[in-house]
DNA sequence: CCCGGCGATTTACCTTGTAAACAACCTTTC
DNA sequence: GAAAGGTTGTTTACAAGGTAAATCGCCGGG
């Protein structure tokens, strides 16, 4: 049963062979060698993805390293730096992917493509840290998360240009693809999430507890089964196709949006 | 230069006549009269609305009410329970919302429409509150953000099931419409925080500094007038009706999403 | 053998969340 | 009108947590 059906999910941390995994985070007390910025970046990481977002403090980030919280300041001018920095990592950790391309060179589809599994590859690898991706505030207002380094947003816009796209036209599918990616990424990796996370809450809810009486929403009731599934990597395939296909007409079409108005 | 161009953006704060703004939020020392949960809650969202999500504590919003911070415990269990009544507050301003419907009358392209930029409505109006929206634990993992009271939940499904949607079509759609509010409107209420928001900055940056050496993104560069648009509102309408039309084409083929497809 | 400097620790201080005891006031009841 | 009790806000107190500053141990070069 841990086989969900046919094909395994492919983005999803067991189901390939961690490729998105870039930094090993070494164990606790494990690297006895000099601490470096690398080091205490990837320590927060590992810290993060196993104890959750809340759970890290300087202090515990210093022990499980081995060290004084103190010693943290001598990588890191302080702790807000430090989550940058952790965002940072996280999404350099697509330059390490190998199914995803800086440039377009099986075509714009195939590089979209390619990025956005990577990117949820990361998502699904590091679901405690993802929500840091999207709320801390990106350099400059349109250095979009989840695409949140120059070098992917040079990369998208060039690879779409060169594949024909106007102007306009990649830099609008460049804000399309950030809002989608977002949306789909933080609300899967949050669902996830729930699952396990919030504050465990060791006794068992006595099935009637928690539930706010729920006959109020008879549909939602009797939906419920399929409101629990998961279908997440295919609604994510899904919508890709379909940006995809969108961006596809606008090509053809070689207008900025759609929409035939004029602009002042 | 206050009015953008031709249309102001119907769903800003100052475009409309502050039907998102139900709660009307006591000035500080205003209300005088008894605290109460609800008063808590309103000056808990025009504290953060004006001062940011980070700099509410609980002793400053006591001093915002004129009170000692101790005294917000006996209306608010806590702070993470006050974060949540934030946001049911917040989410609750669309019951007060004249232009959104519960119910389908005017068909269901027409409800998803208001609903749409009711909740866009509220993100404008409280741009500092709605990363809370996206980032708080809901009750179950099916209710997802940015429609998280059960109450929305069971309008919106019963409102797609009533106009012919199959049970999973309504929930298919239901996933993709919150992805799509979440993913643009965390979006398009970042790209307007980020404006003044982070920490302000008060030293003028010469120009030179922040930048880090734009010279290897040309492409960033050039097209950097077109990505600091503001396009927000045009993009909204046109990912959201490209939505409405992806479900009408469900709709009227009747069948859960796409897909007849084996894939590889 | 002494020394300067690097890397980590120790101390210390301030902010925050929150428990507990307390005080002030309003209402009720006889 | 006074005693009893409840409601509402305050005071005090403490445990985290972030971080500045001083300190200490160690090591290679003079």
């Amino acid at each position: 049963m841990t086989t969900p059906h046919e094909g395994a999910d492919p983005d999803s941390p067991e189901g390939r062979g961690g490729a998105a995994a870039a930094i090993p985070a070494a164990p606790p007390g494990g690297g006895r060698g000099a601490l470096d910025r690398r080091r205490v970046l990837g320590a927060a990481i590992a810290f993060i993805d196993q104890e959750g977002l809340n759970a890290l403090t300087m202090r515990r980030l210093g022990a499980y390293l081995g060290v004084e919280a103190m010693a943290l300041y001598r990588y890191v001018p302080g702790r807000e730096n430090l989550l940058d920095g952790v965002v940072e990592s996280v999404i350099d950790e697509l330059y390490g992917d190998p199914d995803v391309h800086l440039s377009a060179s099986h075509g714009w589809q195939d590089y979209l493509q390619r990025l956005a599994h990577g990117v949820r590859r990361i998502a699904l690898a590091h679901p405690e840290v993802f929500p840091l991706v999207a709320s801390r505030p990106p350099a400059a207002p349109w250095v979009r998360p989840p695409l949140r380094s120059l070098r992917w947003v040079e990369s998208f816009l060039t690879a779409l240009i060169d594949s024909g796209f106007t102007e306009e036209a990649a830099v609008a599918a460049y804000r399309a693809y950030s809002s989608f990616l977002l949306g789909h990424l933080l609300l899967e990796v949050s669902q996830k999430g729930v699952k396990i996370s919030p504050e465990d809450q060791p006794e068992g809810v006595p099935a009637t507890a928690a539930a706010t009486d729920l006959s109020e929403y008879p549909t939602v009731v009797r939906l419920e089964s399929l409101l629990s599934l998961d279908e997440s990597a295919a609604e994510f395939e899904e919508a890709l196709e379909n940006l995809l296909e969108r961006l596809e007409i606008v090509l053809a079409e070689g207008r900025t949006p759609r929409r035939g108005d004029r602009r002042r």
